[in-house]
DNA sequence: GCGCAATATTGCCTGATAGGCAATATTATT
DNA sequence: AATAATATTGCCTATCAGGCAATATTGCGC
């Protein structure tokens, strides 16, 4: 009984209130939007915020879980034959692939990574999604290989791998100089931990 | 410049304030800690504790940056020839090869992990401290093989790697049901990561 | 040794947040 | 349509971050 009225309306403000959060922190910086912006925006009291999210990090942090357990959904639909870190590989590195038949590298898409990562407290919040999101992965890794997480350090091992070394690329990219097409960087930096990965399971 | 009364006055307040948090957080939990509990212990008055630390998260986060920031250091002395992930596998778990003397796996070392890592406010802290303390290890990693962070991005990767991994393989070694040692868990984690790793540098 | 300059500590104050609790409103079920 | 279940809201309190200015302490040159 996931379906109803009231869970999908349950859903559509967890969303909105997350999804403006991330817009007014791109606006002004995350220090500088108070809860009351939000909830104001959004239309509900400053407590009905509260009741989903305990910080406006977490509303933010709940964006890359999300991203992840999207990632991790897509991890059963991959090719059993697959190995495991070409699986994940794949399954994390799709929503860049897109964006590579632009000419341009994505500015907008360059400037809301920067915008969010380069505030330290955006930087907390997004670490905070992280930790959940490699509990996520990990388990969606451990169902894969038919392994226990709780027996089987590998899985969060992988996982922990694979989303750390996109939030450090990411990072890195963010750095550059002159613009470098985002998805080789990432290929590169999964191939280079990859060429053990693959071979340890 | 750096000795003289004044900073080692301050060294060692900020040490003092950074320990008697983790004590107390260790005794009740962090969230059952007052700033001004930490002050009243140490000393001081609420708003010097600001002056450190800006929560107690934070206090909290810098312990583990020092960690790895001796560990960084050590890097500088390990042979050259010492290919990079060797070395800081060896660097990152020499506090833990200590330890495995004891026929106990030191207890009471689990004890406090356990207090730490259990609780989702000590996370976020010991995250906060993870970011700073990657760019330490990687800034370190990078003099060391001899190119700079900003336009190689495999330093921050390593350093990345191996810190992410001691956390993983700790919070997953705390959540054994019989008790196992954790330095050979530390060092397989390592050594299946660095199977790849060793190779790509 | 001594006094001046630099720096650290402290108190006060403001704006902001987390979360318990109870009242109210909305949705689901029969 | 009535009732049960759940969501929203307002109120309230404890707590926290950090600016600012006054005060105390330390370091240095004389």
């Amino acid at each position: 009984m996931t379906t109803g009225l009231r869970e999908s309306k349950r859903l559509a403000l967890r969303n909105s209130l997350s999804l403006t959060t991330v817009l007014l922190a791109r606006e002004r910086g995350l220090s500088n939007v108070r809860v009351v912006d939000i909830v104001n925006r959004v239309g509900v009291s400053r407590r009905t915020f509260g009741n989903y999210f305990s910080s406006k990090e977490d509303a933010i942090a709940d964006r890359h879980v999300s991203r992840t357990q999207a990632a991790a959904d897509a991890l059963s639909i991959r090719p059993a034959s697959e190995p495991i870190w070409t699986a994940v590989t794949h399954v994390i590195l799709e929503p860049y692939k897109t964006e590579s038949k632009h000419t341009s590298p994505s500015q907008s898409e360059r400037d809301e990574l920067l915008q969010i990562l380069s505030d330290p407290e955006m930087q907390s919040a997004v670490d905070r999604g992280a930790r959940a999101a490699t509990a996520t992965l990990g388990a969606a890794i451990a169902r894969r290989i038919g392994v226990s997480t709780t027996t089987d350090p590998r899985p969060c091992l992988v996982a922990n791998a694979a989303l750390s070394t996109l939030l450090t690329t990411l990072e890195h990219w963010l750095g550059l100089e002159e613009p470098q097409p985002l998805l080789s960087q990432l290929s590169e930096s999964f191939r280079q931990l990859g060429a053990g990965l693959d071979h340890t399971l």
